[in-house]
DNA sequence: AGTTTTGATGAAGACTTTATGAAGATTCTT
DNA sequence: AAGAATCTTCATAAAGTCTTCATCAAAACT
Protein backbone atom coordinates (compact mmCIF):
# COMPACT_ATOMS: atom_id res chain seq x y z
CA UNK A 1 0.00 0.00 0.00
CA UNK A 2 1.43 3.07 -1.03
CA UNK A 3 2.32 5.86 1.58
CA UNK A 4 2.17 9.67 0.21
CA UNK A 5 3.61 12.26 2.36
CA UNK A 6 1.81 15.16 2.40
CA UNK A 7 3.68 18.46 3.56
CA UNK A 8 1.39 21.39 3.56
CA UNK A 9 0.94 23.85 6.26
CA UNK A 10 -3.40 24.51 5.89
CA UNK A 11 -4.52 21.86 7.70
CA UNK A 12 -8.19 22.45 5.91
CA UNK A 13 -6.27 21.49 2.27
CA UNK A 14 -4.33 18.72 3.71
CA UNK A 15 -7.30 17.14 5.52
CA UNK A 16 -9.41 16.94 2.43
CA UNK A 17 -6.64 15.78 0.21
CA UNK A 18 -5.78 13.03 3.21
CA UNK A 19 -9.45 12.11 2.82
CA UNK A 20 -9.61 11.31 -0.34
CA UNK A 21 -6.20 9.37 -0.64
CA UNK A 22 -7.22 7.15 2.52
CA UNK A 23 -10.58 6.47 1.15
CA UNK A 24 -8.60 5.37 -1.97
CA UNK A 25 -6.41 3.25 0.07
CA UNK A 26 -3.49 5.65 0.01
CA UNK A 27 -1.69 5.51 3.43
CA UNK A 28 -1.34 9.11 4.33
CA UNK A 29 1.02 11.16 6.63
CA UNK A 30 0.31 14.73 7.28
CA UNK A 31 3.27 17.05 8.43
CA UNK A 32 2.89 20.66 8.38
CA UNK A 33 6.14 21.87 8.29
CA UNK A 34 9.27 20.35 6.18
CA UNK A 35 11.67 19.39 8.62
CA UNK A 36 9.36 16.71 10.36
CA UNK A 37 8.37 16.00 6.97
CA UNK A 38 12.18 15.25 6.43
CA UNK A 39 12.17 13.77 9.56
CA UNK A 40 9.85 10.86 8.60
CA UNK A 41 10.90 10.62 4.75
CA UNK A 42 14.27 9.82 6.45
CA UNK A 43 13.50 6.92 8.27
CA UNK A 44 10.15 5.59 6.85
CA UNK A 45 8.90 4.23 3.14
CA UNK A 46 7.54 6.93 1.55
CA UNK A 47 5.75 6.11 -2.29
CA UNK A 48 5.17 10.18 -3.19
CA UNK A 49 5.69 13.29 -1.34
CA UNK A 50 2.79 16.77 -2.17
CA UNK A 51 4.79 18.88 -1.48
CA UNK A 52 3.67 22.61 -0.97
CA UNK A 53 6.23 25.38 -1.56
CA UNK A 54 5.07 28.53 1.02
CA UNK A 55 6.15 26.56 4.04
CA UNK A 56 6.87 28.32 7.29
CA UNK A 57 10.10 27.10 8.86
CA UNK A 58 12.17 26.38 5.26
CA UNK A 59 11.55 26.83 1.70
CA UNK A 60 9.21 23.83 -0.09
CA UNK A 61 12.40 24.02 -2.87
CA UNK A 62 15.04 23.38 -0.32
CA UNK A 63 12.76 20.57 1.27
CA UNK A 64 12.58 19.42 -2.41
CA UNK A 65 16.19 19.38 -2.83
CA UNK A 66 17.30 18.08 0.58
CA UNK A 67 14.80 15.15 -0.75
CA UNK A 68 16.38 14.91 -4.33
CA UNK A 69 19.80 14.16 -2.65
CA UNK A 70 18.68 10.65 -1.20
CA UNK A 71 15.96 9.87 -3.71
CA UNK A 72 14.03 9.92 -7.16
CA UNK A 73 10.68 9.59 -5.59
CA UNK A 74 7.61 11.54 -7.39
CA UNK A 75 6.84 14.69 -6.09
CA UNK A 76 3.98 16.84 -6.72
CA UNK A 77 4.35 20.34 -5.64
CA UNK A 78 1.74 22.87 -5.14
CA UNK A 79 1.78 26.41 -5.11
CA UNK A 80 0.05 29.09 -4.58
CA UNK A 81 2.53 31.25 -7.01
CA UNK A 82 1.43 30.89 -10.66
CA UNK A 83 4.56 32.32 -11.42
CA UNK A 84 6.04 30.43 -14.55
CA UNK A 85 9.86 30.65 -13.29
CA UNK A 86 8.77 28.47 -9.92
CA UNK A 87 7.38 26.12 -12.03
CA UNK A 88 10.63 25.61 -14.17
CA UNK A 89 12.39 25.69 -11.36
CA UNK A 90 10.47 23.41 -9.57
CA UNK A 91 10.41 21.32 -12.38
CA UNK A 92 13.48 20.90 -13.88
CA UNK A 93 15.75 22.45 -11.59
CA UNK A 94 14.97 20.08 -8.88
CA UNK A 95 13.52 17.17 -10.64
CA UNK A 96 9.68 17.84 -9.12
CA UNK A 97 6.83 15.75 -11.35
CA UNK A 98 4.08 17.58 -11.72
CA UNK A 99 3.02 20.79 -10.23
CA UNK A 100 -0.40 22.02 -9.35
CA UNK A 101 -1.43 25.81 -8.32
CA UNK A 102 -3.90 27.17 -5.74
CA UNK A 103 -6.59 27.34 -5.35
CA UNK A 104 -6.46 23.56 -5.64
CA UNK A 105 -9.57 20.84 -5.96
CA UNK A 106 -8.55 17.86 -4.23
CA UNK A 107 -9.88 15.33 -6.97
CA UNK A 108 -7.72 17.04 -8.93
CA UNK A 109 -4.49 16.59 -6.38
CA UNK A 110 -5.34 12.68 -6.01
CA UNK A 111 -5.62 12.38 -10.02
CA UNK A 112 -2.27 13.66 -10.28
CA UNK A 113 -0.94 11.43 -7.57
CA UNK A 114 -2.64 8.28 -9.55
CA UNK A 115 -1.18 9.45 -12.65
CA UNK A 116 2.32 9.58 -11.26
CA UNK A 117 1.72 6.37 -9.13
CA UNK A 118 0.75 4.45 -12.32
CA UNK A 119 4.03 5.37 -13.72
CA UNK A 120 6.11 3.87 -11.11
CA UNK A 121 6.95 0.42 -11.16
CA UNK A 122 4.66 -1.82 -8.83
CA UNK A 123 7.79 -3.37 -6.95
CA UNK A 124 6.72 -4.86 -4.17
CA UNK A 125 8.82 -4.19 -1.58
CA UNK A 126 9.62 -5.12 1.55
CA UNK A 127 12.01 -4.96 4.07
CA UNK A 128 12.66 -7.51 6.59
CA UNK A 129 9.49 -8.57 7.19
CA UNK A 130 7.18 -11.25 6.28
CA UNK A 131 4.40 -10.05 5.01
CA UNK A 132 4.26 -7.53 1.92
CA UNK A 133 1.34 -6.40 0.14
CA UNK A 134 0.79 -6.94 -3.62
CA UNK A 135 -1.28 -3.74 -4.47
CA UNK A 136 -2.07 -5.20 -7.90
CA UNK A 137 -3.45 -8.05 -7.15
CA UNK A 138 -5.32 -7.28 -3.83
CA UNK A 139 -3.19 -9.59 -2.32
CA UNK A 140 -1.11 -9.87 0.84
CA UNK A 141 1.98 -11.96 0.21
CA UNK A 142 3.44 -13.85 2.90
CA UNK A 143 6.93 -15.66 3.30
CA UNK A 144 6.69 -15.02 -1.02
CA UNK A 145 3.47 -17.14 -1.46
CA UNK A 146 0.12 -15.14 -2.29
CA UNK A 147 -2.62 -15.29 0.51
CA UNK A 148 -5.82 -15.97 -0.59
CA UNK A 149 -7.94 -13.20 1.50
CA UNK A 150 -11.89 -12.19 1.02
CA UNK A 151 -12.22 -8.56 0.73
CA UNK A 152 -12.86 -8.35 4.33
CA UNK A 153 -9.79 -9.93 5.68
CA UNK A 154 -7.91 -8.62 2.89
CA UNK A 155 -8.54 -5.10 4.43
CA UNK A 156 -8.03 -6.35 7.86
CA UNK A 157 -4.63 -7.78 7.28
CA UNK A 158 -3.39 -5.24 4.95
CA UNK A 159 -4.05 -2.55 7.42
CA UNK A 160 -1.98 -4.53 10.31
CA UNK A 161 0.91 -4.60 8.10
CA UNK A 162 0.79 -1.17 7.61
CA UNK A 163 1.23 -0.62 10.73
CA UNK A 164 3.36 -3.32 12.26
CA UNK A 165 3.59 -3.58 16.43
CA UNK A 166 0.62 -1.07 16.59
CA UNK A 167 -2.39 -2.06 18.41
CA UNK A 168 -5.71 -1.43 15.95
CA UNK A 169 -8.50 -1.36 17.61
CA UNK A 170 -11.56 -3.41 16.56
CA UNK A 171 -13.78 -0.19 15.92
CA UNK A 172 -11.30 0.94 13.86
CA UNK A 173 -10.88 -1.93 12.19
CA UNK A 174 -14.34 -2.17 11.40
CA UNK A 175 -14.65 1.09 9.84
CA UNK A 176 -12.43 -0.17 7.75
CA UNK A 177 -13.94 -3.03 6.31
CA UNK A 178 -17.66 -0.84 5.38
CA UNK A 179 -18.16 2.32 2.90
CA UNK A 180 -20.70 3.31 5.37
CA UNK A 181 -22.39 3.33 8.65
CA UNK A 182 -23.22 -0.90 9.10
CA UNK A 183 -24.64 -1.69 12.61
CA UNK A 184 -22.91 -5.02 13.13
CA UNK A 185 -21.61 -6.66 16.04
CA UNK A 186 -17.92 -5.74 16.88
CA UNK A 187 -17.26 -9.30 17.21
CA UNK A 188 -17.31 -10.10 13.55
CA UNK A 189 -13.95 -8.44 13.85
CA UNK A 190 -13.06 -11.97 15.94
CA UNK A 191 -14.43 -14.00 13.88
CA UNK A 192 -12.36 -12.05 10.29
CA UNK A 193 -9.23 -12.57 12.92
CA UNK A 194 -9.86 -16.09 13.37
CA UNK A 195 -9.89 -16.94 9.54
CA UNK A 196 -6.90 -14.67 8.81
CA UNK A 197 -4.71 -16.81 11.57
CA UNK A 198 -6.28 -19.93 10.28
CA UNK A 199 -4.88 -18.41 6.74
CA UNK A 200 -1.52 -17.50 8.52
CA UNK A 201 -1.09 -21.45 9.90
CA UNK A 202 -1.72 -22.86 6.76
CA UNK A 203 1.12 -21.56 5.65
CA UNK A 204 3.16 -21.43 8.76
CA UNK A 205 2.46 -23.00 11.72
CA UNK A 206 5.40 -22.36 14.16
CA UNK A 207 4.03 -18.76 15.05
CA UNK A 208 1.78 -16.44 15.91
CA UNK A 209 1.89 -13.73 13.81
CA UNK A 210 -1.78 -11.51 15.60
CA UNK A 211 -1.58 -10.74 18.90
CA UNK A 212 -4.74 -10.64 20.73
CA UNK A 213 -4.87 -7.08 22.86
CA UNK A 214 -7.82 -7.28 25.72
CA UNK A 215 -9.98 -5.35 25.33
CA UNK A 216 -8.46 -3.34 22.39
CA UNK A 217 -8.06 -4.94 19.46
CA UNK A 218 -5.29 -6.36 17.37
CA UNK A 219 -1.68 -6.26 16.22
CA UNK A 220 0.66 -7.84 13.71
CA UNK A 221 4.11 -8.73 15.12
CA UNK A 222 7.53 -8.63 12.63
CA UNK B 1 17.34 9.29 -29.07
CA UNK B 2 13.57 9.53 -27.60
CA UNK B 3 11.26 10.90 -30.03
CA UNK B 4 8.38 13.06 -29.14
CA UNK B 5 5.31 13.53 -30.99
CA UNK B 6 3.12 17.01 -30.64
CA UNK B 7 -0.25 17.18 -31.89
CA UNK B 8 -0.98 20.60 -32.35
CA UNK B 9 -2.69 22.44 -34.94
CA UNK B 10 -1.32 25.56 -33.78
CA UNK B 11 1.77 25.99 -35.97
CA UNK B 12 3.75 29.28 -33.99
CA UNK B 13 3.14 26.83 -30.85
CA UNK B 14 4.15 23.56 -32.62
CA UNK B 15 7.44 25.34 -33.74
CA UNK B 16 8.41 26.52 -30.81
CA UNK B 17 7.95 23.83 -28.89
CA UNK B 18 9.81 21.49 -31.64
CA UNK B 19 12.40 23.84 -31.50
CA UNK B 20 13.46 24.12 -28.33
CA UNK B 21 12.98 20.02 -28.04
CA UNK B 22 15.35 19.92 -30.66
CA UNK B 23 17.84 21.85 -29.25
CA UNK B 24 17.66 19.49 -26.30
CA UNK B 25 18.24 16.58 -28.71
CA UNK B 26 14.99 15.50 -28.71
CA UNK B 27 13.27 13.76 -32.16
CA UNK B 28 10.22 15.55 -32.46
CA UNK B 29 7.70 15.04 -34.78
CA UNK B 30 4.64 17.46 -35.58
CA UNK B 31 1.01 17.00 -36.65
CA UNK B 32 -1.55 18.71 -36.66
CA UNK B 33 -4.25 16.67 -36.73
CA UNK B 34 -5.18 13.47 -34.70
CA UNK B 35 -5.36 11.15 -37.53
CA UNK B 36 -2.38 11.24 -38.98
CA UNK B 37 -0.67 11.47 -35.64
CA UNK B 38 -2.18 8.33 -34.73
CA UNK B 39 -1.09 6.62 -38.00
CA UNK B 40 2.72 7.54 -36.92
CA UNK B 41 2.28 6.46 -33.92
CA UNK B 42 0.81 2.76 -35.13
CA UNK B 43 4.23 2.49 -37.33
CA UNK B 44 6.74 3.97 -34.75
CA UNK B 45 8.23 4.20 -31.89
CA UNK B 46 7.27 7.53 -30.03
CA UNK B 47 8.39 7.94 -26.57
CA UNK B 48 5.81 10.99 -25.83
CA UNK B 49 3.23 12.65 -26.87
CA UNK B 50 2.39 16.40 -26.13
CA UNK B 51 -1.51 16.63 -27.02
CA UNK B 52 -3.41 19.44 -27.67
CA UNK B 53 -7.04 18.91 -26.63
CA UNK B 54 -8.43 21.36 -29.19
CA UNK B 55 -7.73 19.65 -32.29
CA UNK B 56 -10.09 20.40 -35.49
CA UNK B 57 -10.87 17.39 -36.57
CA UNK B 58 -11.11 14.91 -33.77
CA UNK B 59 -11.34 15.60 -29.95
CA UNK B 60 -7.63 14.79 -28.15
CA UNK B 61 -9.20 13.59 -25.52
CA UNK B 62 -10.81 10.33 -28.31
CA UNK B 63 -7.23 10.59 -29.53
CA UNK B 64 -5.58 9.84 -26.09
CA UNK B 65 -8.11 7.03 -25.44
CA UNK B 66 -7.46 5.39 -29.05
CA UNK B 67 -3.74 5.76 -28.00
CA UNK B 68 -3.86 4.39 -24.63
CA UNK B 69 -5.72 1.26 -26.22
CA UNK B 70 -2.78 0.16 -27.40
CA UNK B 71 0.42 1.69 -25.54
CA UNK B 72 0.84 3.09 -21.96
CA UNK B 73 3.47 5.76 -22.83
CA UNK B 74 3.56 8.96 -21.23
CA UNK B 75 1.14 11.96 -22.61
CA UNK B 76 1.17 15.57 -21.62
CA UNK B 77 -1.81 17.13 -22.71
CA UNK B 78 -2.07 20.76 -23.97
CA UNK B 79 -5.38 22.85 -23.50
CA UNK B 80 -7.25 26.13 -23.39
CA UNK B 81 -9.45 25.18 -20.87
CA UNK B 82 -8.64 25.76 -17.29
CA UNK B 83 -11.66 23.55 -16.55
CA UNK B 84 -11.05 21.44 -13.41
CA UNK B 85 -13.15 18.56 -14.57
CA UNK B 86 -11.23 17.97 -18.16
CA UNK B 87 -8.58 18.08 -16.15
CA UNK B 88 -9.66 14.84 -13.99
CA UNK B 89 -11.20 13.29 -16.83
CA UNK B 90 -7.80 13.62 -18.97
CA UNK B 91 -5.49 12.52 -15.80
CA UNK B 92 -7.49 10.15 -14.31
CA UNK B 93 -10.42 8.85 -16.75
CA UNK B 94 -7.76 8.39 -19.43
CA UNK B 95 -4.27 8.19 -18.16
CA UNK B 96 -2.95 11.46 -19.13
CA UNK B 97 0.73 12.25 -17.26
CA UNK B 98 0.24 15.83 -16.89
CA UNK B 99 -1.22 18.95 -17.81
CA UNK B 100 -0.37 22.21 -18.97
CA UNK B 101 -2.48 24.61 -19.91
CA UNK B 102 -2.62 27.78 -22.47
CA UNK B 103 -0.64 30.27 -22.72
CA UNK B 104 2.13 27.84 -22.45
CA UNK B 105 5.77 28.59 -22.05
CA UNK B 106 7.38 26.49 -24.60
CA UNK B 107 10.46 25.91 -21.73
CA UNK B 108 7.78 25.16 -19.06
CA UNK B 109 6.49 22.40 -21.79
CA UNK B 110 9.86 20.64 -22.25
CA UNK B 111 10.71 20.70 -18.22
CA UNK B 112 7.10 19.14 -18.22
CA UNK B 113 8.80 16.61 -21.28
CA UNK B 114 12.08 16.04 -19.50
CA UNK B 115 9.97 15.15 -15.96
CA UNK B 116 7.92 12.38 -17.41
CA UNK B 117 10.83 10.98 -19.41
CA UNK B 118 12.67 10.74 -16.38
CA UNK B 119 10.95 8.39 -14.80
CA UNK B 120 9.70 5.98 -17.99
CA UNK B 121 8.84 2.61 -16.76
CA UNK B 122 11.08 -0.41 -17.75
CA UNK B 123 8.97 -2.07 -20.71
CA UNK B 124 6.99 -5.01 -19.77
CA UNK B 125 8.07 -7.81 -21.79
CA UNK B 126 6.05 -10.83 -22.74
CA UNK B 127 8.60 -13.22 -23.20
CA UNK B 128 7.09 -16.82 -22.53
CA UNK B 129 3.09 -15.76 -21.87
CA UNK B 130 0.91 -17.53 -23.56
CA UNK B 131 -0.72 -14.66 -25.07
CA UNK B 132 0.69 -11.42 -26.99
CA UNK B 133 -1.47 -8.80 -29.08
CA UNK B 134 -1.60 -8.52 -32.99
CA UNK B 135 -2.94 -5.22 -32.81
CA UNK B 136 -2.98 -4.48 -36.66
CA UNK B 137 -5.50 -7.33 -37.03
CA UNK B 138 -7.20 -6.40 -33.84
CA UNK B 139 -6.28 -10.07 -32.63
CA UNK B 140 -5.09 -11.57 -29.83
CA UNK B 141 -2.64 -14.53 -30.34
CA UNK B 142 -3.16 -17.39 -27.71
CA UNK B 143 -1.18 -20.56 -27.65
CA UNK B 144 -0.35 -19.66 -31.56
CA UNK B 145 -3.83 -19.03 -32.35
CA UNK B 146 -5.91 -16.14 -33.62
CA UNK B 147 -8.34 -15.88 -31.37
CA UNK B 148 -11.97 -14.78 -33.22
CA UNK B 149 -13.03 -11.56 -30.78
CA UNK B 150 -16.09 -8.94 -31.03
CA UNK B 151 -14.52 -5.44 -30.57
CA UNK B 152 -15.58 -5.27 -26.71
CA UNK B 153 -14.12 -8.63 -25.83
CA UNK B 154 -10.83 -7.93 -27.98
CA UNK B 155 -10.30 -4.16 -25.84
CA UNK B 156 -11.13 -6.16 -22.66
CA UNK B 157 -8.88 -8.86 -23.28
CA UNK B 158 -6.15 -7.13 -24.73
CA UNK B 159 -6.02 -5.07 -21.77
CA UNK B 160 -5.79 -7.97 -19.21
CA UNK B 161 -2.93 -9.35 -21.22
CA UNK B 162 -1.12 -6.10 -21.34
CA UNK B 163 -1.35 -6.14 -17.62
CA UNK B 164 -0.82 -9.28 -16.43
CA UNK B 165 -1.37 -10.90 -12.54
CA UNK B 166 -3.29 -7.16 -11.83
CA UNK B 167 -6.80 -6.96 -10.75
CA UNK B 168 -8.17 -4.80 -13.74
CA UNK B 169 -11.59 -3.34 -11.63
CA UNK B 170 -15.40 -3.38 -13.56
CA UNK B 171 -15.11 0.22 -13.95
CA UNK B 172 -11.90 0.51 -15.45
CA UNK B 173 -12.40 -2.08 -17.98
CA UNK B 174 -16.48 -0.74 -18.81
CA UNK B 175 -14.36 2.66 -19.34
CA UNK B 176 -12.06 0.73 -22.03
CA UNK B 177 -15.18 -0.54 -23.79
CA UNK B 178 -16.73 2.77 -24.65
CA UNK B 179 -15.91 6.33 -26.39
CA UNK B 180 -18.27 7.99 -24.19
CA UNK B 181 -20.15 7.63 -21.23
CA UNK B 182 -22.53 5.17 -20.89
CA UNK B 183 -24.85 4.57 -18.10
CA UNK B 184 -24.57 1.15 -18.39
CA UNK B 185 -25.14 -1.63 -16.02
CA UNK B 186 -21.69 -2.98 -14.81
CA UNK B 187 -22.75 -6.55 -14.70
CA UNK B 188 -22.40 -6.12 -18.53
CA UNK B 189 -18.29 -6.89 -17.61
CA UNK B 190 -19.85 -9.94 -16.35
CA UNK B 191 -20.68 -11.50 -19.76
CA UNK B 192 -18.00 -10.48 -21.45
CA UNK B 193 -15.63 -12.35 -19.46
CA UNK B 194 -17.90 -15.21 -19.43
CA UNK B 195 -17.69 -15.23 -23.71
CA UNK B 196 -14.30 -14.76 -23.28
CA UNK B 197 -13.40 -17.48 -21.13
CA UNK B 198 -16.01 -19.67 -23.27
CA UNK B 199 -13.80 -18.77 -26.23
CA UNK B 200 -10.40 -19.18 -24.23
CA UNK B 201 -11.81 -23.28 -23.20
CA UNK B 202 -12.22 -23.86 -26.86
CA UNK B 203 -8.71 -23.59 -27.25
CA UNK B 204 -7.22 -25.02 -23.98
CA UNK B 205 -9.66 -26.59 -21.86
CA UNK B 206 -7.26 -27.45 -18.84
CA UNK B 207 -6.62 -24.23 -17.48
CA UNK B 208 -8.67 -21.01 -16.21
CA UNK B 209 -6.46 -17.97 -17.19
CA UNK B 210 -8.84 -15.07 -15.95
CA UNK B 211 -9.18 -14.91 -12.50
CA UNK B 212 -12.09 -13.36 -10.24
CA UNK B 213 -11.27 -10.85 -7.97
CA UNK B 214 -14.88 -10.62 -5.95
CA UNK B 215 -15.55 -6.97 -5.20
CA UNK B 216 -13.36 -6.00 -7.37
CA UNK B 217 -12.73 -7.06 -11.20
CA UNK B 218 -10.91 -9.47 -12.69
CA UNK B 219 -6.86 -10.74 -14.06
CA UNK B 220 -5.36 -12.62 -16.38
CA UNK B 221 -2.99 -15.07 -14.89
CA UNK B 222 -0.03 -15.80 -16.44
C1' DA C 1 -11.21 -20.87 44.17
C1' DG C 2 -15.14 -18.80 42.23
C1' DT C 3 -17.08 -15.31 39.51
C1' DT C 4 -17.03 -12.19 35.75
C1' DT C 5 -15.42 -10.57 31.60
C1' DT C 6 -13.42 -11.12 27.22
C1' DG C 7 -11.84 -13.78 23.31
C1' DA C 8 -11.78 -18.24 20.43
C1' DT C 9 -14.12 -21.54 17.86
C1' DG C 10 -17.22 -24.00 14.78
C1' DA C 11 -21.34 -24.07 12.47
C1' DA C 12 -25.73 -22.23 10.61
C1' DG C 13 -28.05 -19.23 7.92
C1' DA C 14 -28.51 -14.56 5.94
C1' DC C 15 -26.71 -11.96 2.63
C1' DT C 16 -23.94 -10.52 -1.48
C1' DT C 17 -21.64 -11.20 -5.59
C1' DT C 18 -20.83 -13.69 -9.73
C1' DA C 19 -22.03 -17.13 -13.45
C1' DT C 20 -25.07 -18.53 -16.79
C1' DG C 21 -28.39 -18.89 -20.51
C1' DA C 22 -31.60 -16.61 -23.04
C1' DA C 23 -34.15 -12.72 -24.67
C1' DG C 24 -34.37 -8.06 -26.14
C1' DA C 25 -32.02 -3.89 -27.99
C1' DT C 26 -28.67 -1.90 -30.67
C1' DT C 27 -25.41 -1.39 -34.32
C1' DC C 28 -23.39 -2.65 -38.66
C1' DT C 29 -23.52 -4.52 -43.24
C1' DT C 30 -25.41 -5.38 -47.36
C1' DA D 1 -34.88 -2.18 -44.82
C1' DA D 2 -33.55 -6.85 -43.69
C1' DG D 3 -30.43 -9.76 -41.67
C1' DA D 4 -26.48 -10.68 -38.96
C1' DA D 5 -23.51 -9.75 -35.42
C1' DT D 6 -22.88 -7.71 -31.22
C1' DC D 7 -24.03 -5.62 -26.92
C1' DT D 8 -26.92 -5.16 -22.89
C1' DT D 9 -30.29 -6.63 -19.73
C1' DC D 10 -32.76 -9.83 -17.07
C1' DA D 11 -33.98 -13.82 -14.20
C1' DT D 12 -32.30 -17.42 -11.88
C1' DA D 13 -28.74 -20.53 -10.21
C1' DA D 14 -24.53 -21.09 -7.96
C1' DA D 15 -20.77 -19.76 -5.32
C1' DG D 16 -18.66 -17.20 -1.94
C1' DT D 17 -18.71 -14.18 2.07
C1' DC D 18 -20.30 -12.06 6.30
C1' DT D 19 -22.62 -12.06 10.56
C1' DT D 20 -24.63 -14.13 14.33
C1' DC D 21 -25.10 -17.45 17.77
C1' DA D 22 -24.04 -20.97 21.16
C1' DT D 23 -20.44 -22.85 23.53
C1' DC D 24 -15.95 -23.33 25.31
C1' DA D 25 -11.47 -21.45 26.98
C1' DA D 26 -8.59 -17.96 28.94
C1' DA D 27 -7.60 -14.00 31.63
C1' DA D 28 -8.77 -10.63 35.21
C1' DC D 29 -10.87 -9.50 39.40
C1' DT D 30 -12.79 -10.45 44.37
Amino acid sequence: METILIVEDDKTIAESICFILEKDSFNCKWFDNGKDALEFHKDNEVDLILLDVGLPDMSGFDLLRKVREKSNLPVIIISARDDESDQVLGLEGLGANAYVTKPLSPRLVVAHVRAQLRMVKPEVKSGDSKFSINHAMQRVVFMDQDLTLTPAEFKILSHLVKNPNRVLSREYLMSIIWDRPHGSDIKTINTHIKSIRKRLHELDETNEYIETHRGIGYSLIE
